[in-house]
DNA sequence: CCATTTTTGACCGGATCAGTCAAATAAACT
DNA sequence: AGTTTATTTGACTGATCCGGTCAAAAATGG
């Protein structure tokens, strides 16, 4: 039980809206539905392998659900950091002048 | 050999300042004197707790340190993501409005 | 050269994390 | 109510990741 992932709800909402059963999207995952679950929920993150297919079988596209799934990995590793907003600014910096 | 990190940089600078010799920071630190070098050379990061260690050792700001310690951390995740930079404004964002 | 310092590679152990299974809980329907 | 189906949760596992060490190799410099 994490709620702070974008990711999650965006499938968890889509899924619904089609009236899909975890179990179908674990099937097209190839994985135990109660991954899904935990994914929807946040206390599990699937792989990049797995967003893509989630994109595809959501037909959501794929940079915006990857872009969801890279934020809510980096907020897990900053959210209760003190300098979380100073560094986030400076990779944001970092990469804008690549 | 990976050169990205901005820790790394910093506290071999300081390091060679003062002409100290990688013995004497892992002494203080109580670590081998190869994971120091590691550490300026960035391909290992210090535990949260060696950053406060090095901070002091070397009397740097300790937030300098630890903001370019987790951006370091962040950019390492992202740098070779496609969506890294939109990924970072979001959880930028998501930050703000905390 | 020789002594000292730094770097590198191989390896180890613990932590982390995707993944599964089964039990528990929640919905939904009759 | 009870029954069935769907979802959530917890405990556990295996693989991967990463901090750390050691020793050898490569620099540095006197």
């Amino acid at each position: 039980m994490s709620r702070t992932e974008a990711l999650g709800y965006i499938i968890k909402r889509e899924r619904e809206k089609r009236n899909l059963l975890l179990r179908h999207v674990a099937a097209a995952l190839d994985i135990d539905q109660a991954l899904v679950s935990k994914f929807e929920h946040g206390d599990r993150m699937p792989t990049k392998e797995q967003v893509v297919l989630l994109a595809n079988y959501f037909h959501l596209n794929e940079n915006d659900l990857m872009t969801a799934w890279l934020a809510d990995k980096i907020y897990t590793e900053v959210q209760y950091e003190k300098m979380a907003l100073r560094a986030v600014k400076l990779v944001e910096k970092k990469l804008t002048s690549k």
